[in-house]
DNA sequence: GCGACTCATTTAAACGTTTCAACCAGCAGA
DNA sequence: TCTGCTGGTTGAAACGTTTAAATGAGTCGC
């Protein structure tokens, strides 16, 4: 049915071999016999099948990407990314949700390594160390995006998260925001997230604790930029107005961020050049079969826009 | 180095055949030598290569999903329920970004019919006919979403635009709108778009035409979501009010559509529901060995929000 | 004690490539 | 004329599975 080297090469009357090494410049092939070959993978429309090549290289140019919830643009920025520099280098990009489920991310892990990808990258807070441990044994290079993680072998790309937090305290400080209120996510990844701790932190420095509630405090921190978009929705449903009555900070600097009807002050992650370093990072190690073994922090910068002004006498 | 079937066998004194029975029960085998034979699975953490098995059968569990802008919040719904429900029937997702290029998207289908993906969902207006073409006749089942596209061995899941349209205009007219501007992407595929055409004839119903320009119009209808919320905040860097200088209509009501600061009127699709359906399409085609074949039109609401209002005297 | 069955297991040939070793022809150098 | 290269080509053995056909060992009815 369908058209294999076979074909290819009883139909220009050479070996398999030959047309192999037409394919791939493997060794050096007569000009008139490769003409004839390409003519007859034009008249067959010969498609190479890639899965008995990757079975038979024992590689096959394929990535897996972990993600805990695509629906976040953060994380699907990054994905994204991954996909675009991935598919310059010719390697296929297979995504698997874990939606904060270890057991389903432990699933989807599995089934990556059954089809063998050459590298996995998470691009979120998310895989039991456990996870990350049975693929680096296996000798499959693994790169993770901004959460800490132990294992030397790990690639792992960062922000300095107590920096950046220290930057959005300063600020909120200085337009004398005393009583401050860090806002999670629902999502199981929180167990994992430093950035209450930072907050807390930041302001313990300044002597100062953080607030118990949201109704409690004049500024609050979010984890992300979705929850604090969340947030002013639900603030306007209990007539609190932001800026006016509650200053809100977000976490990654997401492109709704920037909206004019919702001029978010946030913190920039450069998600883009993320997403493409942990693909550069990944390809060169499988290049050169070996683990990433690297860490890199990446830049961030606090965005001010509008959903952050001074506390007024009436809310302090 | 990794761990074959041949090792497992070994280990449990079999022949390769017995482990792959116990592994698909594909043929009865004694209970005492299952029990054997999955030590040794656990005992060498032993993991099926889905490569090799693929090439042995034929076919991949896998779904190629061809995406021109994965940024797009209506498109990446449908993209992240695909996997989902994929998932849920062992097939991996395979997911290829063709950014609006043809070319690209060429290189992409290509580079899917070559790792032998057993079907192919397209969750957008994108792909030359061609190249749908080549799929089908290669006996790749494919299932598109949301756009026209003639050739009957495809999948087709869309709405009625028209109607949809029709509905929208009458929201309008009924306000009191006279100038309807209808405002498409900046990207390739406005090609295919039928909006436009319906809006246009939405109005020429009412003996109406299209508006010339948006600084001309008291409503602007968007192709899509994004568009519309680009729009509202160039116009609000004009100076111009939504919704009591110009009102807003999008359409697919994306999840930032119902946020406060937005409120958008839009057209409501189904994406989820069009993701699910189009895995379940393409699988029972898949398992079937057969093509889609069908059509399915999929039911669209009219969304009233805050971007739309009557028109004031002073715009009219 | 024998044929007919059933249940459990194995042998071996694929699946569509890559790649190594071998081969062959022609030619340059001695 | 022989030797050794070099450029071009091929045969055949993998890669890790599945699966049809073959084999073997019981069991059963008679």
């Amino acid at each position: 049915m369908t058209v294999t080297m076979r074909d290819v090469a009883q139909r220009s009357g050479v070996s398999v071999a030959t047309v192999s090494n037409v394919l791939h410049d493997t060794a050096p092939v007569a000009e008139s016999t490769r003409r004839r070959v390409m003519e007859a993978i034009q008249e067959l429309g010969y498609r190479q099948n890639e899965v008995a090549r990757s079975l038979k290289r024992r590689t096959t140019h394929t990535l897996g990407v972990s993600i805990p919830d695509a629906l976040n643009p953060f994380h699907a920025t990054i994905a994204i990314e991954i996909e675009r520099r991935a598919h310059r280098d010719g390697f296929a990009v297979l995504v698997a949700e874990t939606e904060n489920d270890p057991e389903l991310e432990e699933a989807q892990v599995h089934a990556l390594v059954g089809r063998r990808v050459d590298g996995v990258i998470f691009p979120a807070v998310t895989a039991g160390s456990a996870i990350l441990a049975e693929l680096l044994d296996r000798g499959i290079p693994v790169v993770v995006v901004s959460f800490p993680a132990a294992d030397a072998r790990l690639g792992v790309i960062e922000v300095d998260e107590h920096a950046a937090m220290e930057q959005v305290v300063d600020h909120l400080l200085a337009l004398g925001h005393r009583r401050v209120f860090f806002m999670h996510s629902g999502a199981r990844e929180e167990q994992v997230d430093v950035r209450p701790e930072a907050v807390r932190a930041a302001l313990a420095r300044r002597g100062l604790e953080p607030a118990r509630a949201v109704e409690d405090a004049t500024a609050v921190c979010c984890t992300n930029d979705v929850v604090a978009i969340e947030l002013i929705d639900q603030l306007a449903g209990c007539g609190r107005r932001v800026p006016e009555d509650v200053s809100v900070v977000g976490f990654d600097d997401i492109r709704m961020a920037a909206h004019s009807r919702i001029s978010l002050t946030t913190v920039r992650q450069p998600a883009v050049e993320m997403g493409r370093l942990a693909v550069e990072m990944l390809l060169t190690a499988i290049a050169e079969r070996r683990h990433v073994a690297q860490r890199v922090v990446m830049p961030t910068d606090l965005v001010v826009r509008g959903s952050t002004a001074a506390v007024t006498a009436e809310a302090a």
